[in-house]
This record gives C-alpha cells, structure tokens and sequence, in this order.
RNA sequence: GCCCGGGUGGCGAAAUGGCAGACGCAAGGGACUUAAAAUCCCUUAACCGAAAGGUUGUGCGGGUUCGACUCCCGCCCCGGGCACCA
C-alpha cells in the first residue's frame, strides 16, 4: 500500500497557510542570524512549468527549511518577471488584452509552485507588471536620468551637482542643458539597433537568432539607427570587473562577465592623413608593432571616410559604405569571415617612421569598438594577415617569436625587430616604452577600451514600464515629479503596434495612438508636451526585484533603509540560484542597478548576489521516427530493449535533449505530483544527480524515491496490511552510530548544495534500519527531522503522528556527536604493491606500530609476502595500509 | 577559431591522492500469495574458472607517486559561451 500522498499533501499545504508557518514577519527577532535564500524569479510563460524549473526551487527550499532549523531569520520569496514580449505578442495575435493573459498565466504558474509545497512567503509576493511595483521601477529610472558619472570620484553623483560644476565654467541656458544631458546616466541617443519591422519594436541581441530574424515570430531583423533611451553601464565598467572579487561565484560566470565586458589596455595613436590637416586616431593593444603597420583602416561608417576618399575612389568607395550599411546580420553571417573592403585613395603617415601608408574601408573593422579606425600589422594580427594576402599588402616583421616558430601570423609576445631605436625589447617594455614616447610627443596616449556598449534601454511595445519621461519642446527630456508615478500604461483596446514591411519607415508605437494620454504639460514650464512613448525592456524589472521583496508594500519608498541594510548585509542574497542562461545579461544589469543605487546612497552594499549557485539544465529523452519527426511519449512503447511507435512498431531513435514543445519531450510535474504526489518529486530532481550538472528527465527512475518514502511511512507506522512499524524499545547501537553520521553528513551536503548525495545517505540509513529491524521512537523523530527540508508533507505528517501538534518548521535541527561516531573496532584494507589482498580488525584506538604488525600476519596477505622483502611500509590512519614488497 | 565545463556498469550516478561503482533504476532469482500487484530478501562491471580465486577495468596515449577516476603533459569525443573586439 502506497501512502496516501495526496491527501497529507493538501492537509499540510493548508495547515501551512492557515498558519502562516513560513510568513517572515517585518520585524524579526535581531538575536538571530538572517539568511536571504532567492531564486531567479519566473517569467509566467502560458507553458506553465515543465519539470526544470522545480529543481533549483526544491534546492533553494531544502536550505530555506534547513537554515530555518537552524535558527536563522529565513527570507524565502516568490515573484513574477511578468513583462515582456511573449505576453505582448499573444495579445496582438489573439486579441486580449496582455494583462488578462498575464493573470491566468501567473495563476496557473502559482499552482504549479504551490503543488510542491515550498515554503515561501506568499505575503511578499510581487509582480513587476504591478503599478506598485513599477512605479518604483520608474523611480529608479528617474535616479539614473538624475544623476552622472563623476570620473573623478568613480561615481554616481545627482545631477544637480554637474550643474553647479558647468555653471562656474561659465556654460548657461540651451548649452548648459545639452551638455548636461550628454552625461546622465540615462540618456537618448542615436544608435544602431536591431529593428524588427514586422514586430514593430526594436529587439535585444538575443532576441534576435542566428539567422537573423525574430525569435518570436521568425521576422526579418535590420540593422538601423534609431534615436534610443541608453543606460551609461559603461560608466561602471571598471567596476563591475573589480567586484567581482567580493562576490562568491561560480569562476565560469566570472569569467563570462569578464569576457563579456571585454576591458583591454593599450593605446591610441593618430596618423596624419598625407595632404589633408586631418589625423586618423587608432586604438591598438600592441603599439610595440606601430613599425608593422603597412595599411589602415576604416570602418565603413567612419565620419573620415567622406573626407578623405580620393575622387576617383569616391564611386567605389561610396557603393561599398552602402552596401556595408544595407548588410543584414544574415549576410553578415553566410558570407563568414572572408574579407572585403576598398582603397579610399588616401595615404596616411606612420607617426614613428613617416612612412606613407594606404587607407582602406573595410567592414572587419566595427565603428563600435575603440575608435573605428586601425593601423593593419599583418604580420601580427590573424584579421590584418587574411586582409593583406587577399589585397597583395606588404607583411612587414617587427615581433621576433621564440625559436621554431613562424613569424608570419605570430601574435604573441616575443622581442621587437626592424623596430628602429627599440629594437631587442621584449613586447611588455617596449608598449610602455612606445606609449610614454608617444605621449611625450602629442601623437598618442595611453587608453583602456571594452567591449561593453551602453545598454539600450527603450522598445516600442506596450506592454513594459513606461518611461516616466515628457518631451517638451522648450526643456528637452524631463522627468515625472515623484508625486506623479507610478506612470500607469493607458489603456487600450487595440495594442498592436504599427507594423510594416518597409525597414525604413519610423517606428510608431502603441502608446502613440493614445494622444489623451501621449499629450500633456512639461512639469517643468507647464507647456505642451508629449510624453517618452517607448516602453522599458523585460530586464528592468528583474533589475531590483530582489530588493522589493524586502519590503514589498511600502508606499513612501522602493526599500526601507534600515530593512535593507538587515536583509542586505553584509553580502546581499546568501544564496542566489538560477540558470547559467542569465549568466550576463540580468545578472550584469543588476549589479549595475545595485552600484548606482549604492553610490547615490539609496542601498548599503556594492553587490547585490553574495553567493550565486547556477542549477544545471534538466534534458529528457526525444524519439524521432526513420523521417526524423518527433514522437510524443504516449506513442512510445519502452516495453521491449528498444523504443518502438505503439502503431506501427517502428524502431525509434532516442536522444537526450533540451525540453521543448518541438521535439514533444516536455515533462511537466503535474502527472507526476498526482501519481507520486510533491514529496516524492522533489526527492528525484534532487536524486537524479549534482545540481549543478546537465542531467536527463527519467520518468521511469521516479519510482525509485516514492518506494523509499513508502519505506520510511511503513517503518514509523507500518500499514493497513498488517506490517508492523519497526518503532522498539530498543535498538541496536549501529543505529544510533547511523543517525548520527547521517545528520553530520545531511547538514554538511546541505551547505555544500549536494543533495543528491543527501537523499543517498538517508536512503543507507532507512536500509539499516530494515536490516536490522528496529529503531527507536526518538530515533525515528529525529530522522524525520532530517528529512523534513527535502520532503516536508511526509515529514509533517510522522511528526504530527509521532505525538508533536504542531509544526516541525521551526523544530531545532538535530545534534550529532563525534562520540557517537566512533566505532570500537575498524576494518583495514591491507595492500601489497598497491593492490587490496586482505583486510584486518584493529581496535580503534590501536597505533600504527600495531596496525602494521597486524598487516603483516594477515593471512590472506601472506602469499603475497611470502618470500619477498617488505621494502616500506605505509600507513594511512584509519584508512589504509600498504605494503611494498620486492624480491 | 578562442574560452569554459564534462567523458566512470545496461541507465542516473558515488568516490577529488588511499577498498572504484555508495545510493537508485532496469534486469535476473527467491519468499509471501489461489493468482497478480504491492512488499521483503538475494544476485548483478567485464573476462577466465565448477569453486576458491585470478586478470582486466574510470574516453585514448604517456608521466609523477608506495598508491591516480582524482595531479601533470599530449590527443579524441560531447555540451555550453564568445565570435572579425584591433
């Protein structure tokens, strides 16, 4: 008989919420420590919840119980990232408004979440497509158009100060106001974009797949200059690489941020154009190799380009900066790395050696990145290298590599040759070298580039936070007085944003065509004007999220500043588990939040995430039929020793994947709770291996964790059938012994997140129990205690059975004692040569002078010696002996 | 191309310098049962052997060590990230 799952699961999920067993109160006992357990909070996608999520929510709320046991204040909440476009577009295809389908989306997400009894408080609860919440997302926003980045002190600064600092250079009234807005950390600019016609709205990166079309709805993407709200996050870049030592994080994350910002040293040098009074500045990370440079470039879009192009180049190089410019990222991608480009006609002069010099425009160089102009070094750039071979360029050596290796396409660090006066220096001296040289003579600089853009910040969809920002005619941008947010989205019944087939015509958004709404007075000179009718990207509201939880219905501010600082120091979020999929992007945004918040003195910390856990992703088996189509499960028939159609019996082949509707491999937990019920899901996403390991859904192993639960019901209470529970008087003391080892070892997994090894030794310790056939009353207490974090419906019910009324939520974690663990005899494996031959009993308190004599007369040894002599001996304490023997 | 992970029984895995395969699935056998399910017990890396036992074995090839899944060097395969970043 299985134990009745279902019915102790409702009773417990009740009981819970009737009590508010998991409610952290808003002000908590300060004797005891915090804990701030966070999960990424899910976007409510209408797909519901498939079997990966739950993993990292089970792994979070093992330690959210457990730090509960162990007498912390637990902050343990959940909440919806519920703007976006998925939400956007079914409304536009389906016709209901995005916060209907929002609604029913997080209802039914909720359901899943809450089926599994994690122990969140609901009180906290939030949603960022909330106007309660938004309005503080907008508030943040108004912080950052409020405020620049003072170089000087490496940091946020109100605006009002850069004002008093430009006023008393002496700058007043339409200047003052343009240099002003050129600094704010949220500012408008012209930029390139990936604009989606189709979709009507601008799209992020990775919004935007390999082919070049939209992700959602599979639309051809363009590259154009738009005019775009943009969030100075290169300001910090320093920063954000330099923190990244206060935070305990997975070093494949770090390295990913590192990566991803992309800070690099070097330095930038002009070239004088030949007859012209105008200079090409470069940026290079080798200036040791300015005696190599042979040609330069310049990107397509370089404003030289015009000018310097010689006139009979002007057709040519005109018909190539169009072209450039007309090139999809599709074009981009099929046409690989073969290089193109033109001569403009126009020579340069190397500064270090006068040499005259070829100006080319090419498209391997992005106006982007550090100036969008290079000096070519083909000997020592692989790009430069391919680029002169196919256009005939002369490769010049100015870098002698080690012994044995080409010079031709060396790139790294060796000593300089045909390199004039600094010719025998090592590549490191002669860039410090060069570099001071060059800035002695005005020719150059030292100069630090990354790859980092500013953060494009606006699309042009409805549903996102509007941006609580009116353009006047007379006072530019100006942002909403506080007393005016939260900026509600006005409604409509109609949000489908203007589409088009045309690349070139102006994006309309949706929020246009509500002028009632669209039109109004400037707060500052009470004159007509529009408001910003773009809306926010989906990561604004992920940006923060974590600090609202900490206060999430205060009216007056985003967070109170003394609940921050308790639930924020000293590290941030104790422990922060998500996907590796937001390895950059959210994470980086936010930490850039935080540190703005941080330097205008609105949060007490630098980082946000102290400790950050990535779960691995969960795969599950895909069948494809001879023609390649994907089979559901309910037409696979796993009977036989290969998968087979139920109807036509042909052999399929399987394959372990990411889950997705296409390949018909989803798993959702919902079968699985009804069959198994929560607890005996939760066991097998934290059995089915390392959490932080990519691991296959098998459905099929499930079994496995529901007949130990079974097993441990039976031994505390047996069953209707007549098995007798296994509670006694007594019990031998190997038990004790075992549950003591297993709460010592249950805490240490716990901390160390292995929880698949958890679930192993409480599984050892229940098989013990049946081998030896009785456990004490408060032995079995205290293993339900152990057990409770990972399957808290079962554990509540034995231990409301067992005689506690109430809930074991806050019960103390169980102690273990060293003396416990001790063993009075211990067996040793003894080797000869390395290899396992016997084994001997010694006791434990006997010396390595008598376990090695015992090693010595051991029988099944003895043949093995025989004859030989014992060279050395080897004795690992309470672990191992080894005998090496020759002769 | 560059940068990270990873490769252990039929399968998910454990052991991070000290008994390889804990724990679980699947498979086989037994007990209970009129029978089946459920449950309980046993076997289960491969090869040789009737057994006792032996040999081999952690992707491949070398090395360090008394001892290597674990550390070092070279290679192969799989997964992920970045991708003309000057």
């Amino acid at each position: 008989m299985a134990y009745p799952h279902s019915e102790i699961e409702k009773k417990w999920q009740q009981y819970w919420e009737r009590n508010q067993t998991f409610r952290t109160p808003d002000d908590v006992d300060p004797a005891r420590p915090k804990f701030y357990v966070l999960d990424m909070f899910p976007y409510p996608s209408g797909h519901g919840l498939h079997v990966g999520h739950p993993s990292g929510y089970t792994a979070t709320d093992i330690v959210a119980r457990y730090k509960r046991m162990k007498g912390f204040n637990v902050l343990h909440p959940m909440g919806y990232d519920s703007f976006g476009l998925p939400a956007q577009q079914y409304a536009v295809e389906h016709g209901i408004h995005p916060r209907v389908t929002t609604e029913r989306n997080i209802a039914n997400i909720e359901r899943q979440i809450k089926m599994l009894g994690f122990s969140y408080d609901w009180a906290r609860r939030i949603a960022t497509t909330d106007p309660e919440y938004y309005r503080w997302t907008q508030w943040i926003f108004l912080q950052m158009f409020n405020s620049w980045f003072d170089p000087g002190a490496r940091k946020a600064r109100p605006i009002a100060t850069l004002e008093e600092k430009l006023r008393a250079q002496g700058l007043a009234g339409e200047e003052l106001r343009r240099a002003v807005d050129g600094c704010r950390l949220a500012y408008m600019a012209e930029v390139p974009v990936n604009w989606c016609p189709a979709l009507g709205t601008v799209l992020a990166n990775e919004e935007v797949t390999n082919e070049g079309r939209s992700d959602r709805g599979n639309h051809p993407v363009y590259r154009r200059a738009l005019k775009q709200w943009m969030l100075r996050i290169t300001a910090y870049a320093d920063r954000l690489v330099e923190d990244l030592k206060l935070v305990d994080w997975p070093d494949s994350i770090k390295l990913m941020q590192r990566n991803w910002i992309g800070k690099s040293e070097g330095a930038e040098v002009l070239f004088p154009v030949a007859g012209a009074d105008s200079a090409i500045r470069v940026y290079t990370t080798r200036p040791d190799t300015l005696y190599g440079a042979t040609y330069m470039v310049l990107a397509p879009e370089h404003p030289l380009v015009g000018q310097i192009t010689t006139p009979e180049r002007r057709a040519e190089v005109a018909a190539y900066v169009n072209a450039a410019a007309r090139k999809s990222e599709v074009e981009r991608m099929t046409e690989g790395k073969e290089k193109t480009g033109v001569f403009s006609g126009a020579l340069a002069v190397n500064p270090v050696n006068g040499q005259k010099i070829p100006v080319w425009v090419a498209d391997y160089v992005m106006m982007g990145y550090g100036t969008g102009a290079i000096m070519a070094v083909p000997a020592h750039d692989t790009r430069d290298f391919e680029f002169a071979q196919k256009f005939g360029l002369p490769v010049v050596q100015v870098v002698q590599p080690p012994a044995g290796e080409d010079w031709r396409g060396f790139v790294g660090d060796g000593i300089a040759v045909n390199s004039g006066a600094y010719d025998g220096l090592p590549t490191a001296e002669f860039k410090k070298r060069i570099t001071a040289d060059l800035e002695a003579k005005g020719l150059g600089r030292y100069a630090v580039n990354y790859k980092l853009r500013d953060w494009i910040f606006s699309r042009q969809w409805y549903w996102g936070e509007p941006f609580p920002i009116v353009h006047c005619s007379s006072c530019g941008p100006v942002g909403l007085p506080e007393d005016q947010l939260p900026l509600r989205l006005p409604e409509l019944d109609d949000f489908t944003p203007e589409t088009t087939s045309d690349p070139d015509a102006p994006p309309r958004p949706p929020l246009g065509r509500v002028k009632a709404w669209a039109d109004t007075t400037c707060p500052a000179c009470g004159g007509p004007a529009t408001r910003e009718l773009n809306a926010m990207p989906q990561w604004a509201g992920s940006c923060w999220y974590y600090l609202r939880f900490l206060d999430p219905r205060n009216a007056s501010r985003f967070v109170d500043p003394e609940r921050e600082k308790y639930w924020m120091s000293p590290h941030g979020v104790d422990l922060y588990v998500g996907g590796a999929e937001h390895a950059v992007l959210h994470l980086l945004y936010a930490r850039f939040w935080h540190k703005v918040l941080h330097d205008l003195g609105h949060v007490s910390g630098p980082e946000p995430f102290g400790r950050l856990f990535n779960q691995g992703m969960i795969r599950s088996f895909a069948y494809r039929d001879r023609r390649g189509v994907c089979i559901s499960y309910d037409k696979v028939d796993l009977s036989g020793d290969r998968p087979r159609h139920v109807d036509t019996g042909e052999e399929l082949a399987e394959s372990v994947e990411k889950m997705s509707k296409s390949l018909k491999n989803v798993v959702t937990p919902d079968g699985i709770v009804q069959e198994y019920g929560a607890d005996s899901l939760r066991l097998y996403e934290m059995f089915i291996g390392p959490l932080e390991g990519s691991k296959p859904w098998n459905t099929r192993d499930v079994p496995g964790v529901h007949r130990f639960l079974n097993r441990v019901w039976r031994m505390v209470l047996g069953d209707e059938e007549g098995a007798l529970p296994l509670l006694a008087e007594q019990a031998p003391e190997e038990i004790e012994r075992e549950l003591h080892r297993l709460i010592k070892r249950t805490g240490e997994y716990i901390e160390s997140m292995k929880f698949n090894t958890a679930v192993a030794a409480m599984m050892e310790f229940v098989n013990a129990v049946y081998r030896v056939g009785s456990v004490r009353r408060d032995q079995a207490e205290r293993f339900v205690l152990v057990l409770a974090p990972f399957a808290p419906h079962l554990a509540e019910e034995l231990w409301n059975r067992l005689g506690h009324p109430d809930s074991l939520a806050r019960e103390p974690w169980p102690a273990w004692s060293a003396e416990h663990l001790q063993e009075e005899t211990l067996e040793i494996p003894v080797q000869v040569n390395g290899r396992v031959r016997g084994r001997i009993h010694v006791p434990v308190a006997a010396g390595e002078e008598d376990v090695l004599a015992a090693a010595l007369a051991c029988p099944e040894a003895a043949p093995f010696l025989a004859g030989k002599t014992v060279r050395k001996r080897i004795y690992i304490p309470g672990r191992m002996v080894n005998l090496v023997v020759a002769g």
